[in-house]
DNA sequence: ATAAAACATAAAGCTAACTCGAGGTCAAGA
DNA sequence: TCTTGACCTCGAGTTAGCTTTATGTTTTAT
């Protein structure tokens, strides 16, 4: 199965603009040309692709992705360097949901408080409430 | 309790600069100065930078954040737009988690293959995880 | 046959969020 | 007192990741 790049961009949520970039960034090695020119992509490349927008959903840098790009490309004595970068990717994507997990519980606390303000139609009655994220602050239970 | 930029700069793990930066775009506007002209840190800045950590760390926008912060200096008639800012970031976070949850799959998908492949000492005899992942890319169990 | 749509390149432009440098002022310790 | 380090402003520079523009070619539908 092949697909042009207006096909390409449709189904995986991108522009063409962008599919161009990350094509001349090296990200898209794979990728066939016609006679005159135009790109043809395969079910290989939309595979890499999806590949590319996990990695840059967890946050990892278009370089760091090439990275991984190349190493595809060099062929399967890179797999130690793969697996470890994915193992790391890993590790970073755990950090972050935990970090994630203790904004969320700040969150539901501000959202808490803004409730009970607009209930009690005062903000002077939640002061319980604001010394208690002061203190949370401050003790370091939000940040580092 | 006041604290200087440096000392700020080292409790919240920000650069002075950084802290500059947001005091020129107008994210702390209750820091205080001293006769010559250097800032001074109260707790309440303390906290509010918290909040715009907490806020950032959620991808809020420095902008947005303005719009928060200009809602804090209003006073307590701007609550229910700070609730709404709050509640729809919460939702923000709720779906990243959920987006983050199904690339740690992904991910540790990617990991198991690797992990055998180095195992196997071969990355064909893993066609059959290869073949999962693809049809995971396919079915759109990793996108959208 | 032809007009519109889709594709191509190359290079410039943009935005966010810093980051750095120059040049100067102020404050605290030996 | 003097020197060193922390602070100040202002403006320019940087980086990532696109995005737009200009110009031109190739398909495709009528």
């Amino acid at each position: 199965m092949t697909y042009t790049i207006g096909e390409v961009a449709e189904k995986m949520d991108l522009t063409i603009h962008t599919l161009r970039y990350y094509d001349k960034e090296g990200l898209l090695p794979f990728v066939e040309r016609t006679e005159s020119g135009r790109r043809i992509f395969s079910d290989r490349d939309i595979i890499l692709l999806s590949t590319i927008e996990c990695l840059k959903a967890t946050g990892m840098s278009l370089k760091d992705i090439k990275q991984y790009v190349d190493w595809c490309v060099e062929g399967k004595e890179t797999v130690p360097q793969r697996y470890e970068l994915v193992k790391n990717q890993k590790k970073v994507l755990e950090d972050q949901m935990t970090q994630l997990q203790k904004m969320l519980d700040a969150i539901n606390f501000k959202c808490d408080f803004y409730k009970r303000a607009i209930e009690t139609g005062s903000t002077d009655l939640c002061d319980s409430e604001r010394k208690e994220w002061a203190d949370k602050v401050i003790n370091g239970t939000f940040n580092r």
